[in-house]
DNA sequence: TGACGAAATTGGAACGTTCCAATTATGAAG
DNA sequence: CTTCATAATTGGAACGTTCCAATTTCGTCA
């Protein structure tokens, strides 16, 4: 069944011309009479014949082939920053290379060096834990366009696309202060990552700014996982003074601390008020309804692989750093009223 | 920046031997003398040289990309599948094309093409709902190998690798009997599915074997989303006879119940018996944790790689179709005591 | 020293496309 | 019927690798 490959000569030769009109074909030039081009294709369709676009990338040198790396594709953040890269992507006419690193740097290390070998003509990544500068230098040297998503390097001298962590800490903050809360937590997540440092800054910055100082037992990593989320309540919980409010990491985080509160026969919303951070699909449809500050992970990815695209098309652009926007969705878990708030934040 | 490519030639000079060794060295062949591969290797390191998969998969028409096409990236059923793929294909040398279809046929068509002209030199394919066997047919006359996952097509005439659904439903139903339910509902899940088909099938059976007639009124369709769960377990209710227990279509749909259960003030596992289907990651932690039907995402993720390298490298096996055992797994969601039972199916 | 087999190296053709410069066909104007 | 411009088409080189067959180098043994 493996019959040979047809190639442009073999539609060639059914058609009656030569290849290179073939290959004028092939890429829509508008150089070619309409009654060959019908020929052409009409052979093209009988011999079932496919592109090899290998072959063309060799001679062209510019391969339509995009990379994404993300750290954890079974965090469903991570998941659905690639579905919103994919989409502005595909419709580039353009292909995605994806590969996932589960945050280890050797690994990281690796996918990056095939895809280099592949040709990709641009790379968005979303770095594993530990990343430094260095690591990234031999591919930013290569001249190919790479644009960090989620976690910025400083250093790097590449584009970056980051929330604005901050100032989405800060206004969930305040909007639990608002609401009366006094003792408030800071939980989950690795205390040694710049997404944590920023989060937990406007946390701070808005405790400051009401006059409440933060304690720091109050603040409590872990891993920024569900698991996680469970730990860090508990340990919450267990302090002389208990918090009757958090500000979670994230929202894998937050839905933990919402099952750890449960595990105590407390109810999210009503005796403790809980905050994500991310508004992953989930959050609108949990119950209670995740309040979280959103950070739109499908849209982040379009708006990555847009930064990219324009990198590419243009020769050597200098990197930007774009910080996206951020809002807080007020839902339920949070104990507002009914009522869905949404306040625009920076 | 952007420098000229350096190539094998430019290696060669630089290590003042021929291509041709070059060559061999990059295939790591004995036949070249231990200097004269430090030689190399050395110019490669200096020059800053990177391989030319391109180039070299025309020559040699085989190409270490697997492409991957799933139909939900953003439900983690299909992300965990995907990092089970991508884990043994990559220690075995290839890389991973991933592309989402979002359940569009038309999409899945489009990414099959790119992929083909990539010249991937094997396919797995989670089908998007709807796809019929003349819809893969150009595919597999090609002789590409093509692995289908998790929904299986009549008549594609390729391997398969799907899960017990049947069997599974069956023992989730049997332990809801055996735990004094009578009224057991199965809800979520587009009946028009050979999956939704299979896993009621099974319910079905285990009913009539225990002499429990199955009305109609408790097999409830939806969306297979967490959405969906809460849709169906609202209408569940609204009925005269109110069910006790529910198997659900997946997991997704069974957290939507526990959702929409608690919205009613029931909880789950204490007032009524939720069992899931597929173990996702969260399954286990969530609070109550939930009961599911085993179907191991990423060991089948796995499981499909395996299946595929190996009809990649000998040439043109039979078509297997592997129904993968699955196994309940008894947590709290529906009303188990403490102990964690696990209970091996098929 | 010469011969010989093994080990190591090499030049050139090939893979399937695109691009360039060159050629041929077409048609309008003189 | 020439001449020219324009529209279509074309052959061949090039892209960076691998593979084959051929060649050179080397060590060993007679």
């Amino acid at each position: 069944m493996a019959r040979e490959r047809v190639t442009v000569v073999d539609i060639a030769r059914a058609a009656g011309v030569s290849k290179s009109t073939v290959s004028l074909v092939l890429q829509g030039s508008p150089l070619v009479n309409e009654v060959t081009r019908a020929k052409v294709n009409a052979a093209i369709r009988d011999l079932g014949y496919v592109y090899n676009r290998g072959a063309a990338n060799l001679r062209q040198a510019k391969s339509k082939i995009i990379g994404i790396v993300v750290n954890d594709l079974t965090n469903s953040f991570f998941a659905e920053l690639a579905v919103g890269v994919d989409s502005v992507v595909q419709s580039a006419g353009f292909v995605q290379f994806l590969a996932n690193t589960g945050e280890k740097s050797e690994r990281q290390r690796e996918v990056i060096a095939s895809m280099r070998e592949h040709g990709v003509s641009g790379l968005i990544i979303s770095p594993a834990r530990g990343t430094v500068a260095a690591d990234l230098a031999p591919l930013v040297e290569s001249g190919i366009p790479v644009v960090l998503v989620v976690r910025d390097i400083t250093g790097a001298g590449v584009s970056s696309l980051t929330s604005d962590n901050q100032a989405g800490a800060v206004a969930a903050v305040r909007h639990l202060i608002e609401r009366g809360h006094r003792r408030i937590a800071f939980l989950g997540g690795f205390p040694d990552t710049a997404v944590f440092q920023a989060r937990m800054c406007g946390y701070r910055d808005a405790l400051d700014e009401a006059g409440l100082g933060s304690a720091d037992e109050l603040v409590i990593g872990s891993a920024p996982s569900r698991a996680g989320g469970v730990a860090a309540i508990e340990q919450a919980m267990m302090l002389k003074e208990r918090p009757t409010a958090a500000l979670c990491f994230n929202d894998a985080v937050a839905f933990g601390v919402c099952d750890g509160l449960r595990a105590r026969r407390l109810e999210p919303g009503a005796d403790f008020a809980v905050i994500g951070f991310d508004d992953v699909i989930e959050a609108k449809t949990a119950v209670p309804a995740l309040t979280t500050v959103s950070v739109d992970p499908q849209g982040m990815g379009e708006r990555a692989a847009e930064l990219l695209l324009k990198q590419i098309n243009i020769g050597r652009p200098e990197p930007e750093a774009i910080i996206s926007p951020v809002r807080l969705v007020v839902r339920q878990s949070c104990g507002a009223a009914t009522g869905r708030r949404v306040k625009e934040v920076s």
